[in-house]
Order: C-alpha cells, then sequence, then structure tokens
DNA sequence: TTCTTAAATAGTAAAGATTCCTAACAGGAG
DNA sequence: CTCCTGTTAGGAATCTTTACTATTTAAGAA
C-alpha cells in the first residue's frame, strides 16, 4: 500500500480503468492491512454493490496480485490475499483460523539453502500452525469434557 | 519409514486392518520418499487395482496422517502427503509443479518466533518457489519466442 | 472352521473454490 | 461523440474434498 498515492492514481499507474467494480475492491483490499479470501471480498461487499460478482472479485484480486499490489498464499486449501506486500511470515489458528502477520525479520537477509543455489528462486512463505492464546485457553478446559 | 518393519507390522501396530486397499496405497507411499496428492495415488494404482475407489484413497491417506506416517501440506491448492516425516522444507517449481525436499536443519533448532510465544505451535512450514534449474533453462530460451 | 461384529469400502451425491465462456457493457482516447 | 478494447455478470464447467449409505470383509471368538 502506498502513502503517496490515492486509489485511483494508483490503479491507473497500472494501466486499470477505474470502474466501480474496481474501486469498490481496492477500497477494501488495499486501505488496511488485512488477509482477505475472494469469498470474504464479496460476503462483505455485495449488500451494497449488487453489481459485483464473485468472477470480478477472482479477476480483481488476481490482477492486484499480477501488479504487486497483492501477495497471495494459500491457506487451508484457500487463496488468502495479503494487502502487506512486505516480506513476512504468518501464523494461523488451527482452531478459530485466523491469520497474524508476523514481523519481518529485516536483520536477516533473505536465506536461501544451499540446495536452491540452481535455482531461481521467486518467493518464499513460512506458515506456522497452532492454537491462538484465546483459543489454547478454549482447548485447556475443553479438555474436561471432551 | 520404518526399515525394522515390513508394512503389515506397522499397519498392525497402528490399529489398522490389513485390508487389500489398504495394503496397495501403503506399497505405494510408504516404500519411497514421495510427495503424493490424491488423485496422484488413484491415477498410479486405479489400473492394476479397480477395486479402489478415490474415497478409499482420501480415507487412507488421511489415516496415514493421523498416524503420523505421513506429512500433510498443501501446495497450489491441494494436499500432499509426504512420507518424509522428518522435519524439513520444500521448495516447488512454479512451472513444472515439481516438489523437492530440503535437508532439513538438524544444527538450527526449531525456531519460533518471539510474537508467537503465548501461542502452542504445532507445525510450522517453509516454502520456497521459484524456477528449477531445468525450467529456469527452458525459460531462458523462451524468453525469445515469448 | 464357522460365526459375529465393527471397521472398511465403493459408489454416489454434495459442497466449495476456482476457472472458463460469452454476450453485453462501459472507460477513456481521439 | 464515437469507437475500440478492456471489463463485467451470469452461468456452466472443472476440480478437490467430504458426506452419506448400503454392502462387504478382516479378524477375533466360539
Amino acid at each position: 500500500m502506498s502513502m503517496m498515492h490515492d486509489i485511483p492514481t494508483l490503479l491507473r499507474s497500472h494501466d486499470l480503468r477505474l470502474t466501480p467494480q474496481r474501486l469498490t475492491v481496492a477500497g477494501l483490499v488495499l486501505s488496511k492491512q488485512a488477509h482477505v479470501t475472494a469469498r470474504g471480498v464479496y460476503q462483505q461487499l455485495k449488500d451494497d454493490h449488487p453489481a459485483l460478482s464473485m468472477n470480478t472479485v477472482y479477476l480483481t484480486l488476481g490482477q492486484f496480485e499480477a501488479c504487486g499490489l497483492l501477495q497471495r498464499f494459500e491457506m487451508n486449501g484457500n487463496a488468502v490475499f495479503d494487502s502487506n506486500t512486505a516480506r513476512h511470515d504468518h501464523a494461523s489458528c488451527s482452531r478459530c483460523a485466523t491469520i497474524i502477520d508476523l514481523p519481518g525479520e529485516e536483520d536477516e537477509p533473505p536465506w536461501i539453502p544451499a540446495s536452491l543455489l540452481d535455482w531461481q528462486i521467486q518467493s518464499e512463505q513460512r506458515i506456522w500452525t497452532g492454537l491462538c492464546p484465546a483459543c489454547r485457553t478454549d482447548s485447556d478446559s475443553a479438555q474436561l469434557s471432551d
């Protein structure tokens, strides 16, 4: 996300026409740090914007990813789009499915294992899975009844 | 994979009945270091074993995972089962979809970021994506025609 | 060996995510 | 204003995975 551009300028700079649908989706996914799925975007917008189809959501998110405006990763078999395009990792709760960003290791240089020296690495993804603080507590007390 | 048990013994030790289907799937996925998908297993076995359904493949792989005989991870939206159950990372070619194991960092202790200290971490997954050596070469020459 | 029972299986249906297809539509340059 | 091309909605299609159910069967007991 860029502080120096409003959304129309940002889209125009990537040769994307300023359609109402695109502006709507952009307003949602580029304006705050969040992890969204195609379905999530559609659900949040469809009431206020009946002229919006799942198809367009998929296309738009894909275009934003191609432009580098969003970062895409897979979580539990679903595509998740992240407006935080800086290098960072994720953690996901295996119980409530919450996803959080982990602060990037700016001090730790992008490290590539020696066995990949003859590859042309494009990206790295790291995901920790476990119980978030809230679910860990719930799980502890649930053990009495389970 | 255990060197000290044959497959029937291994299955029995996990309270799994020795059905032909289960033995067949086990023979394929537990006998060599490989990454398989449910569909891949089914495709490889269905000709020689007509009495095998996708459903059974899914169930069997799921049971093997529950027993700790296989490790499961997601790649490109598909479930992948790995007979290498030791802690290790993966790299995947974005062009030919090949998946390779990266030698585990036995020297590097399981590292958990400070922001997850109040989580109960269950697993960590790290995936590098890029062009494998073969595809990188193909891609270089393809640029002339693309 | 035969019996018994719970586990396992095949087949089908269903659910959910994503892509494909196509005709209609509309942004924006000229 | 007009035209061209990118964009969109809607529906169909594809693919993966899970759910359901009647039937079969492994394996221990008699």
